[in-house]
DNA sequence: ACTTTTATTTCGCCG
DNA sequence: CGGCGAAGTAAAAGT
């Protein structure tokens, strides 16, 4: 089999080829570069992204984004790859038959990034100071009925019940939407509403105006505090 | 020869690794990941830089820039990478003996971005005012005596010989005092010196002082300008 | 060595 | 879809 009929036949299988050889590169659109004669790794997702990698380097010399229009040729003696997408175009000439190695790779696990917001939690209930001042926490776990789980559940400094959400990222509406519905009902549990601080790296313009009209207040928490904190709590040691 | 045997080989030989299987990652450092079972490339490169990509994605979902501290080993069943950098780790822990591919690669090609030196003179051959308003190059090429070539030389706007040097990267002190060694010369054989502009795309504070006590001239020329002059002169059609 | 700027940035979210 | 901001940004350029 010819190293074009064996990448066509791992790209249309959805397998991830890699390609290793002297080559030429040139890539034009938003940009351009050249890049002369050299022995590299190529790569070609089952996205139909592509990357070129010299033997140094963390990041890729020359690239194309999923769904690029990926092409495999000859002319003389070169062997082609030719990656297009919209204008952008990335060639890649081998001047040898390149050698290809095809991986059939199964991935659908999920990416978690940061802490989690179970490991948010754990930095609040060691240093609560990261929500406010004289904050106190309930070590134990609430539930708002049967709606969801409060984050952290405490007294803030003044002795008033008060009601942590976390997030790990931005807070938008829907967000705090949420936590208002925890409220209302924990409002009808303790006959009166406690107070409630949405603790997250950010929101989002709209949640920030729906936060001022419900009398919700804001805390900038990241969960790269939060894990630096877990960090210094724990000791240095990696509890990987 | 077992995985580790290999790869630890490959690292010290300086080759570049790819190893593929079913894996779990952990990254702790800046941040912190968590990437469930899943079958990942991991590519080592010969700087100890290391990527784990994904079947999809053109970004690598966990990596360690050059110089990470690469270790191979195992706990019970699992195979073991350790990358670590710093205060950061990056931690593959493979379920299956990873496949190992090796692969031996050479690459001192420089790399260039947008257009070359010689593309830069082709541009501005083409479209004289990239230099300056008025100025009229000579199509041919012309020596400064032994000591090296011109990149282009002509008459300004006012008739007077002019020299241009072309860099496409910021030019410094040393290229400054090139093209005066060029003006010294080319002042014996005309009788008097020429004119002489310095077109790149910024200058060094240094060399900014020495030009003005020079009377040499700076025009900002960026490789990407001539690129797009380059471009639209030659029309859209990718000459590759 | 440190700081600032750039990038074919990519990626996410908002309007 | 354009615009704005963040990134484990990384890498280059200037100081």
């Amino acid at each position: 089999m010819t190293w074009i009929e064996k990448a066509r036949k791992a790209l249309s299988n959805g397998s991830v080829i890699v390609l290793a050889g002297r080559c030429i590169i040139h890539y034009e659109g938003r940009a351009a570069s050249k890049l002369g004669e050299g022995e590299r790794l190529v790569i070609i997702k089952k996205d139909r992204s592509i990357l070129v990698h010299r033997p140094t380097g963390h990041e890729p010399v020359n690239w194309q984004p999923k769904k690029s229009k990926i092409e495999f040729g000859e002319e003389d003696d070169a062997k082609i790859i030719r990656a297009t997408r919209g204008n952008e175009l990335l060639k890649i000439y081998f001047l040898e038959e390149p050698e290809v190695v095809v991986f059939d790779l199964l991935d659908d696990a999920e990416f978690e990034m940061y802490a989690s917001e179970a490991e948010m939690k754990e930095a609040v209930l060691l240093e609560p100071n990261l929500v406010e001042d004289g904050f106190t926490p309930f070590q134990e776990e609430r539930r708002a009925g049967r709606v969801g789980r409060v984050d952290v559940f405490g007294i803030d400094r003044e002795g008033k019940l008060t009601v942590v959400e976390l997030k790990r990222k931005s807070a938008n509406e829907e967000d705090v939407n949420q936590l208002r519905r925890y409220l209302e009902v924990l409002g009808q549990e303790f006959g009166r509403k406690p107070r409630a601080i949405l603790a997250a790296p950010s929101v989002t313009r709209t949640a920030a105006s729906l936060l001022k009209t419900s009398g919700i207040d804001f805390k900038c928490l990241t969960p790269k505090t939060c894990m630096e904190v877990l960090r210094k709590k724990r000791g240095l040691d990696f509890h990987v």
